[in-house]
DNA sequence: CATGAATGAGCCTTCATTCAT
DNA sequence: GATGAATGAAGGCTCATTCAT
């Protein structure tokens, strides 16, 4: 009976093949960063980890897999973007304010990794739903602080909490996006202070004069 | 002189050609839009036109001219969205609202297409660019009018137009990804309603009371 | 019943028909001088004669078909280098050095025609065959005239007439086509005075001091 | 980095690569002098190869990569026709017949693959270049030798050695074409005596009476 | 006769995946 | 586990030739 077939991969049992593996993982991302996921071959991967094709298929079904494989890797930093979860009874434009500027750090840290993930979330199903995953996290997240802001008497009330999430945590990925993957530059202070006030007054929150 | 290689394909001279040239664009419309880019094969396209082989490549050299070709043809709606250029002394917020709604409207009937574009753009730098340009449209024109609601002194001075004008095009054009490519629905008229919400209260406008 | 399928095809009857098979010939060699035989493509053909491609058919089947009418167009010259035939009487050596100028002038008059001729006789046993007939015709001559210089007690008798002529022609083609096929340049009167010494020595015949 | 595109292929690694890629480099030596090169097709050698598509490329980019492998292979004994370099002070003439014995035994031995070359040079620039080389080297040879010859009073002092080499050289060459190609058939120790003479006759070169 | 669009067999090339060593 | 050669389905593209207008 074959034994390959859609067979998911064992991690591997000993020290040398974890070592493989990894090779492989490091060079995936290599690869997929500078070839793009289309145009990365598998032999290309394997090429730069310095094994043969065959040990590809030891750790991985497919192309897919390894990609998953690398942002599995990176998934630490890039879904949990160190947002030193700032106090509850401070400046709620200070929270938000540090809440872009660390996306905007972890994006702009990993953009490259954003971009391939952007290609791939359009290309295949699962990537797209890993990408709203996500986003729904940052969505969450903003919509619960909404409606804490608004319970508190110091947002709009007349928003509902989801779509304006949605709609601002998407004007700040969408301008990361052009900025750190399209490459239409603009300085990271100004863009952190710009998103904060639009993101503050959109809510009508009150704002501390700042800069 | 070589009609081949990369030679740009003549346009048809004939009626009859002019009338398989569309077919094909129409087809590859279609296939494009049910496989997807990346799957649509050659051979697809021309089978849905009722073609064969041969003639695709008598008006286009690959994959990537029909579809810019299927990109012109939908271009006049796609990138002017019927948005009736309100009169100046309208209420600025009635303004934003109807260009939004336009904006969903056209995103909305354009949907497939607008994935595709999603799609393509992330493989072929060509259609990146050319994104990029469309979304520079609305930018400008949207700064445009923030620079004028601030020198009538109607919007937030403190705000970049450009940078805001930015983030807040991005935030529509985000959510109509998210609602009609991604499929996360949400009604149009709260849609709107939010957007405009958003963007007004961003730009510090007064609000009419509205619904 | 098909009227094309393999049937040769008829001479124009009218000027007009005239005149278009005059420009597809002299397409034909332009084109085919231009980029080889194999590269040439048939459109290529009808549009440097301003014509459709249907019009080919009206006087060719096929490339092979105008290839030999482009030849036979230049065969008058290519043939018959114009070899003022020299007097009877005269000094032998003169008229195998008037032989041989006469050669090479035509050979590179005819280079980029001669270089054609070569590359498709290569290809097509038909056109093998021809440059064959082309070359026993130097070779018949040349074997007559050494059959004559020997009868009359001029040329070593020990050489056989035919073979003799076969090699000598054989020397003079080959060296024009190093010089003006392959572009090993020398000065054609150096040519002509070292092809005709080597000749007569070849021959052992009396040479009247020259140069 | 990309290893397909354009780029050389890795020599063999094991054994059985190197028995693949042998048996491929046979195969289309077999191919190309059966079919000649132009109607070669790269499925037609790995099926006399017994092998799949794909393993052709493992170890050449196209037809022409191969042909060259089959070149290769073939030189050892194309480009240094068993000349048993004879003795120095030797016959000059027995020299010269020794070296034509050779180069027509050689030449008529690989036939075949001397006529794939020239319909080749006709075709490739490459080839034509490796032609002229190999032509190059007879040349010297035989200019060297007649200098030498010149010097030593016994040969034709009028001639300029390297015009009359490439006379010569071309004048064996062709008829070996004639004969091994074309087919006109001559014996060879005719073909032997009659081109040792004509030379030696060219040079003027004191013949010792031989048949 | 001329036109030029339509046809489709034919060949090349790629690369994910398998498998013998 | 590792190796790297072998496989072959899949799709792209060309261009000689036909044919409706």
């Amino acid at each position: 009976m074959k034994t390959t077939e859609n067979a998911v991969r064992e991690p591997p049992r000993t020290a040398r093949g974890a070592r493989t593996r990894a090779a492989l993982v490091t060079a995936a991302r290599t690869v997929f960063e500078r070839d793009g996921y289309l145009n990365a071959r598998l032999t290309d991967i394997t090429a730069e980890a310095n094994c043969s094709t065959g040990s590809f298929y030891t750790y991985f079904t497919n192309k897919e897999e390894v990609f998953a494989a690398v942002l599995e890797e990176a998934q630490e930093e890039m879904l949990h973007p160190h947002v030193r979860e700032v106090v509850g009874d401070e400046d709620p434009v200070a929270i938000i304010e540090a809440s872009n500027r660390a996306y905007l750090e972890a994006y702009e840290r990993n953009a490259k990794l954003m971009r391939l993930l952007e290609q791939v979330a359009n290309i295949d199903d699962n990537f797209r739903e890993l990408r709203r995953r996500r986003g729904a996290l940052f969505v969450e997240r903003n919509a619960r602080s909404i409606r804490d802001l608004q319970a508190r008497g110091l947002a709009d009330p007349e928003l509902d909490p989801t779509i304006a999430a949605r709609a601002l945590s998407g004007m700040v990925g969408r301008l990361a996006h052009s900025v750190y993957i399209i490459g239409d530059h603009v300085d990271r202070e100004q863009l952190v202070w710009t998103l904060t006030r639009l993101w503050a007054n959109a809510l009508r929150l009150e704002i501390t004069p700042s800069r």
